[in-house]
DNA sequence: GATGAATGAGGATTCATTCAT
DNA sequence: AATGAATGAATCCTCATTCAT
């Protein structure tokens, strides 16, 4: 009987190898070469788990994201309090681009390069950066409402504080994606937090 | 006696007809041939304008940038009021992106992947991001500064306010490219200067 | 101004060039890179005018094959009687290939297998070899009913009679293939005329 | 104790299965996986009967052509009357494609383009179609010289005649593998024996 | 200056074959 | 004996770039 292998277990070491090397890289230059290189297989090993070099990227790109998302929604899906809640979904958010996803975070940008160029495209993406942003948005969104009807939110425009504040996350990412020691995130979550929010309470 | 042409306006031509197909499908997709062909010229008249086809890419960003930075300083260096001054740069970023520029808004992310590639390599880059970053953070952190010089801004931390408005417009303009009816840019100005600076605001 | 080249004779060039290592290699296991040295052109020129290796098969199937078809048509269409018009119809196949075609018999082989492999295939295909049979089973089984009006042909089966010379006129040419010296085809010529198709006439 | 397995019932399962891949798909196309399949073995064990997949052909086309032969044999070696044993030879060939062998019908072009291309090459083949040629042709030219010398059949050109006749019946099958409604391979016998063969009666 | 025909380096993908289990 | 996971040689095809006209 042939070696037996845990099939997902290791298309998740294949995807890990290919991510450090689109992080390296860029998706466009990265070699499937590389990948086997860098995943110690094969060339042909990699067909064995993936169809083509895009169905990595995209796989890659789920994982990412289901793991951000589950992440975020474990940490705060229990709080009540909506200010809590907001700064709560802030701290995962800088949390999680610096945990185990610093190396993760590098490609974040091909992702977010290929989406907007899929974004008009009939087909069913596996890759729809909108439907995410949705869910974000209206995480945030519903959580600066409920503040609003407790009294302790000033009535904002709920939708487009939501896309700001998501915006800002992101934005900050690019930045400390470019020069990492000179975006503290800490320090940043604490001027949004303690600062900027300020703006919007009551 | 050869035909007398303006390079000038041809190299220009020329970038504007490849920052519209890399808008349509991005940088490493885009044939050096469809850049030819939607510029209407020749595939080898392209070499006698531009080195090579990162040759293209990198002028357009220049090209991108310099109108940007330009746009901004003629508008704002007049202003002596921090606080308006700051609300001025802010209206600055978001009429750019919605002005003649709006075709090339959708390649911003292809540069912004290139050029967080490209942010470790030894050789000078034509594309170097921190930098802009660097001025823009300047521009507004000092105009925060002095606001709180004048009394008229809380004692926040300059730097990071500075870079997370940045970061904001930038997310903005993600979402904003995702889907330009859902993000009302005029909306989320006002929503900026008259809900969430407040919490700076002394 | 670019070289100005005659598309359709290097189309026909590259054709040739690639029958003949057909001939020699097969279709399957002809290399791109062979035809581009048969033809002395560089392997990516080979694309410059056509779509892939299969798109050369079937080109040069149907240059064959059309040549073939005019030339018999050529020759027999002003024959009115009967036997003399069935003996050049079987006089142009043996001419056939004998002449300039010599080379290119050897990939009939490969014609035929693929012809055959795709004869359940819905989507309409240029290799039709089936309709190209007909045309021929067509042409000599009229001419066999109009000698049987006339009263010089015997009251055979027409079709199946003029399925039976193509046949033979095939199987010939297989056998001539594996040892040209074998098979004298003048005298194989001679043989069915005076000889087998004694058989059928009154 | 190891598991008993009749090795060449097997290996003939092996072949037969891959026979049945080839007709569909040719040879060049068949996967080796492809023929696991059919064989319902795993792929690594193809390779405990065979050298390789180019075995696995070879075999298929011995086995084919040892029972086509031995067919033949069996059924005229015992015939005197030369007139009776052409047609009995006749009789067999077009029985032969039509029994147990229908589906390995359509994979004789590929032996046959194979053999056509080994034809030249050095190393003693195992597929020779020449030699099988060989033996058809001096089977049924004995036949004819037979029959001339007892004054049933005219004088004709045995070898030719015999080369001719075997041509026929390749290429009626030919056309029958084509559409096998359109070809009725019994009257094709009737018409060969009744009609054609004839011409050379005394 | 302008062009597009020609090129070939480069890279994705396939698949026969091996071999550890 | 049987297997299928792993492999990498082999090959098609792409496309940036060159250069003769």
């Amino acid at each position: 009987m042939p070696k037996v292998v845990n099939k997902k277990e290791k298309r998740i070491e294949i995807v890990s190898a290919a991510m450090r090397v689109f992080a390296k890289k860029g998706y466009a230059k990265t070699k499937m070469a590389e990948i086997a290189e860098e995943a110690e297989i094969g060339k042909g090993t990699i067909y064995e788990y993936f169809k083509d070099k895009n169905d990595i990227f995209e796989q890659g790109f789920m994982l990412m994201m289901d793991s951000w998302e589950a992440s975020i929604a474990r940490k705060v899906y229990h709080i009540t309090d909506p200010v809590e809640k907001i700064n709560a979904i802030l701290r995962s958010f800088t949390d999680f681009f610096q945990g185990d996803n610093i190396e993760f975070m590098d490609v974040v940008l091909d992702f977010w390069a290929e989406a907007i160029r899929q974004k008009d495209q009939k087909t069913m993406k596996v890759i729809n950066l909108n439907k995410i942003y949705e869910q974000f948005r209206n995480l945030i969104g519903s959580t600066l409402g409920q503040g609003i009807k407790e009294g302790k939110i000033k009535k904002v425009n709920t939708f487009m504080t939501a896309s700001l504040l998501i915006g800002m996350l992101d934005g900050l990412m690019l930045q400390w994606i470019l020069d990492k020691d000179l975006i503290d995130i800490k320090e940043a979550y604490r001027c949004i937090t303690e600062e900027i929010l300020l703006g919007i309470y009551v």
